[in-house]
DNA sequence: TGAATAGTGTCTTTCAGACAATATGCC
DNA sequence: GGCATATTGTCTGAAAGACACTATTCA
């Protein structure tokens, strides 16, 4: 087989060009009946006062997920979360500064942490319900669909919906993240029989009482990390 | 809410050091009953004469993707090919001599483009079985590692074999292709039953003798993109 | 006719999906 | 009792998986 001596080899990394390498978020989480996303105002050129993914450059010493986590506490405060690296888009052109790679990463807060920091007066940043997500700066359309696919694929091979509630929960909230994140009604019988077949799930033993009805049993996930299933 | 205000704001995108951007190819084909990958040995410190993915930096005009075509091209001369990108590592300390992020692709590669370029004489590239791959450099042993994976789970639930076979193709070279990737025989007529429903491939009506014994309708899948099922 | 691969059908089990009535707690 | 949500089971159809024999070609 005929070999082209590699590049890579003949220079010392030092003499390439640079892109820039930025991360990305696409920090998720459900209020009521809606999936929302953060959006952040941009303030300057390029696309300025247009609403763009909480981002910035990576940092010579920390990792990509940890520029992801950074990114996300100056954004939000919030830093326990479910994140996981989404693609990578860096097409020529994508920023008119300059080359700019940028790791777009998932992030899945839980509506409760949201709510710790809900009160406090609004900034630049404001979630948007993902059926109404305004122009967006760069590529960040396509990005947002790209996670949102992710997302919803996501859902229904893997007990990622963790990410969106609480430590314990009532079934009917957990259908309800479903629901929320594909756009349609599940049946509740044959919701609660699947899931619970899973085997993720265990009960707490504990009942919710939430109102003027019966109360529900909580249950939590009983594993931490992510599980596929199927 | 409380928002901190954006860093990537406050400064130029050329203040920043910038990390060095690479793409690294996983090339894959089938030879025989076995999966193989590309390899190339390095010549320079670090991890000199260690086995490397192939792949280099990329240029400040060409797309990620188009630098991993490029890199390919150099490597094998192949260019039309199944072509994904997989995963971006960039944890600091990956490369020895400077921060290296790097994005990962998957290729596919049929085997018959592979015979046109046998015979050639040998160079400092190598295709080994995915069940025998020496000590890497890097952390590529983690990055196959993950495109294997991907690769198996992939092809549960898409179309991606086309990128492993010729245009026209016999039933049980399919089967012989996911029996390799997936590691473990499966079952002739369910095969059958389950690919053909699958409404993916159309008989070409030709039939291929190869030997003594029965000749195999040959069939072609009906779309060149990849396609999801289930 | 022997060797080698191609091609085909049934049964069983499992899972998804449609579908409605009862239970519990608060007011 | 009225309201609101929780909880539960059956039937049907589709798909997955176990399993064995006949067909065709060439030497």
């Amino acid at each position: 087989m005929t070999i082209a001596r590699r590049d890579s080899e003949k220079y010392s990394a030092e003499k390439y060009e640079r892109p820039s390498v930025t991360v990305d978020v696409l920090v998720f989480t459900i209020v009521g009946d809606e999936l929302k996303i953060l959006l952040v105002k941009r303030a300057a050129w390029p696309f300025e006062n247009y609403w763009a993914l909480p981002g910035g450059f990576v940092q010579m010493n920390e990792s990509l997920e940890q520029a992801a986590i950074r990114e996300l506490r100056e954004e939000t405060g919030v830093s326990d979360v479910y994140l996981e690296q989404l693609y990578t888009f860096g097409d020529p052109g994508r920023d008119p500064r300059t080359r700019v790679i940028t790791v777009a990463y998932i992030v899945l807060i839980t509506a409760d942490a949201l709510e710790l920091k809900a009160g406090s007066d609004a900034g630049e940043a404001q979630w948007f319900p993902v059926k109404k997500i305004p122009a967006l700066a760069f590529d960040h359309q396509k990005i947002v669909e790209y996670g949102l696919n992710r997302l919803r694929s996501k859902l229904e091979y893997s007990n990622i919906s963790y990410g969106l509630l609480s430590t314990e929960f009532r079934l009917s909230e957990l259908q309800k993240v479903y629901e929320v994140i594909l756009d349609r009604q599940l049946d509740k019988r044959n919701f609660r029989k699947k899931i619970l077949s899973l085997g993720l799930l265990e009960a707490t033993g504990e009942k919710e009482i939430s109102g003027a009805h019966r109360p529900a049993m909580l249950y939590r996930f009983n594993k931490k990390e992510i599980v596929f299933f199927d």
